[in-house]
DNA sequence: ACGCTTCCATACACTGCTGTATGGAAGCTG
DNA sequence: CAGCTTCCATACAGCAGTGTATGGAAGCGT
């Protein structure tokens, strides 16, 4: 622990809005309450940002590329399109930097500031996974049918992470995770 | 157009809580706000109920038993398993009576009053399907599996269905939509 | 019509949060 | 170290929403 006051960035406030949405929502990201949680007067804050849909959109954009752009160019570097499948499915079902996250999002898709980035975001990954089926051998149509599916299922996935772990002990990667992440493999691929 | 005041019972304020809580999630259950929706006075509110969390409270509970007891009991009139499948999973893609409802709950997994009832819900609501599955020839430990994906599936359905609808036309039932609802019903029968 | 109960309006105190204004400390550069 | 820039603290005005207190109107039984 350093006593020096630490200065603060500005990725510093996105990703502790972030954290804040993924709990709360779009209403508890409020520079009051990320200030105290950050060690810091909200001073600070309104130096880097504007005002407080500023901090949203930057938090949104923020979590735009890190994941999906990022996530794509990755997946991009894997030649096999089977494999690219594969590492893509086990990668959405298992990593979860911020738990929470997308469904928070998802349950704000009318909010002005959320809109127009989820509207990207979506547009994207569906066209990815798409993709991905069709040089699995689909044709478009077919393809775009099973990526919207596929997409649904991951998202519901996401959402399921929410309730208790008791409840769902096959979400928890475990003997049991495992499972589950097989089986939705399995349901998701084309030759299904 | 009544002139008359109509008189409001509690029913009129959990019916808008809940609209409110899939616009805006739990914040957006503001008493003041669902007032003037309302076109009555705040006064009204607290005579019918204690909080605020009271409201949300039993808005919540309402839509336990509109959404999950209320629906179960009808399917149980059907004998056919294969025809009770059919109709729980067509309905649930395809009625959507408050719009984000689901998806804002989900959101809000942590939420003190939230938790409990999204507890029940989700415990039963897998439950049932997974009882299903058993009916269909499913051992138990596969049955509950595909329960549990069965069930995310649903959940990323109503999630996706909150994106605006040109960019996923096979959502909103029309042509396409039923080609999606096929999909799904095929990916998620027991046989395939 | 009377009184009693049910339901609602208004007014008030209070809290949590936003955004702005201003001063001051810490870091960088010559 | 002098001066400039970057970053943060403090103080203030203002607004939106909660919960309470109290009075009054509408419905109902007798």
């Amino acid at each position: 622990m350093d006593v020096s006051r630490a200065r603060l960035s500005p990725e510093d406030w996105t990703r502790a809005a972030l954290r804040a949405l993924a709990v709360g929502g779009v209403a508890a990201v409020r520079v009051d309450v990320l200030a105290r949680d950050l060690g810091i007067s909200r001073g600070s804050f309104y130096w880097h940002f504007t005002d407080r849909d500023a901090l949203l959109k930057a938090a949104l954009e923020e979590w735009e590329r890190r994941f999906t752009a990022q996530v794509i160019e990755q997946l991009d570097g894997v030649a096999d399109p089977s494999e690219r499948f594969e590492r893509l499915v086990r990668g959405a079902l298992t990593d979860e930097s911020v738990p929470g996250l997308q469904p928070a999002i998802m349950a704000h898709a009318d909010h002005p500031v959320v809109r127009p980035v989820l509207r990207r975001v979506t547009t994207q990954r569906i066209a990815y996974i798409t993709a991905i089926y069709q040089d699995l051998g689909l044709a478009k149509a077919p393809a775009r049918r099973r990526a919207v599916v596929a997409y649904a299922t991951y998202l519901g996935w996401l959402d399921l992470r929410r309730v208790p772990a008791d409840l769902l002990p096959e979400l928890t990667t475990s003997k049991e995770g495992e499972a589950a992440v097989k089986e939705i493999m399995r349901m998701l691929h084309p030759t299904t």
